[in-house]
DNA sequence: CGCAATCGTCTCTTATAGTGGACATTATCA
DNA sequence: TGATAATGTCCACTATAAGAGACGATTGCG
């Protein structure tokens, strides 16, 4: 068991750079406005050389010129901060998503929603061959489903084999212990959505 | 008739620096906590040399670092962001606040209160020998009261004349014509306390 | 087509943000 | 009272943010 992404010790408390986020946010503000780098630079004062390497998050920005540019937009700085801390926690980015592999046999999981969603979306990739069985007792979901991507899948609900094909979706029933099995020689690519509990 | 601190054309788009409401409140956060500068830069992982400068305002942090001081914080960056905007609006330093003077006589009007507060308090020092007279019209107020710090006032409240000694404080009745005069030989320092209409 | 205008990026230089360590000052305690 | 530890500031140095202008790519227009 490993976990990706994990903190170590005392810099668990600090939090990831804001730079990402905040780069994006003000790319958008720009962009919304129909604003060019000239423009934006123009109405804030920053250089556009500037505003270029913030919003390709090749600098971080002072606070001085994070203010010069939320007056621009006419926002005050907090509400811009606020918009990109917003953005950050509903938009998970693909390299930014927590993933487990099984070295062993190449299963892969990815958690593509970003945290906090009501509905949990994880990406599996299932290698030629490989089986993975999952007991009942594993279930805390309210509600799941299964849905074929790429390849083929053999599902087993309890005691009966669902044989999945591409582009195949199946919600499953009440808690059983179950099997994911990939008796094919190409890989299988498949999405399981579930409700916690 | 003249404003001090107008901005000029352009610049009005500009927001003023935020740097000086961050620096009190990162100061007002860390100990607020009983954190020493130290402290906070093990935390934060931000030099306490930097701390130091940042709360004496004699840098601008960056995003990166104002996200590391956020984070050690416990505070989301746009939550630590918004409380220094909101002492910025609460608080009116001195230096900041506006100025009315009179080459001429040396009388000076001081707007103490913050913008938007209910109640507006505006110092006034009134050299010696000088007399402003006030039209009822000029009466926008619900409310007023005139207190004397220093000094002594005469105070012509339509035909009646109040003579205010230091520490004196006189509420005024419904709008009449006014004058404040100074006829002693030593400057006069007062409070004037309204409320708008 | 070709010219001009506009856009975003790149390059170079300068200003300053950020760091590690020394320092003066002030509590704390033997 | 003297030793020790803690706190905040200052200093020298490095990393990088910020600015001025050049550059190639794209677009629009005659």
């Amino acid at each position: 068991m490993s976990t990706i992404r994990d903190d170590c010790g005392k810099a668990s408390r600090l939090q990831k750079d804001p730079g990402g986020a905040i780069s994006r946010r003000i790319r958008i503000e720009r962009e919304s406005r129909g604003w060019s780098l000239s423009d934006l630079a123009e109405q804030s004062g920053v250089s556009k050389a500037m505003i270029s390497k913030i919003e390709r998050a090749e600098a971080s920005p002072t606070a001085t010129v994070l203010g010069r540019l939320s007056g621009a937009f006419g926002l005050p700085l907090s509400v811009l901060l606020a918009l990109a801390e917003r953005e950050e926690e509903c938009l998970s980015l693909h390299d930014a998503q927590p993933l487990w592999a099984d070295p062993e046999t190449g299963y892969t999981r990815r958690a593509v929603s970003p945290p906090g969603a009501k509905v949990e979306l994880i990406e599996v990739f299932l290698p030629a061959g490989v089986r993975i069985p999952y007991p009942a007792a594993a279930f805390a979901f309210q509600h799941q489903q299964i849905w074929v991507i790429s390849g083929a899948l053999d599902f087993t609900e309890g005691s009966t084999l669902h044989q999945l094909q591409e582009g195949d979706c199946l919600m499953l029933g009440p808690p059983a212990d179950c099997v994911f099995s990939n008796p094919h020689n190409a890989a299988a690519r498949y999405l399981v959505a579930l409700t916690r509990r």
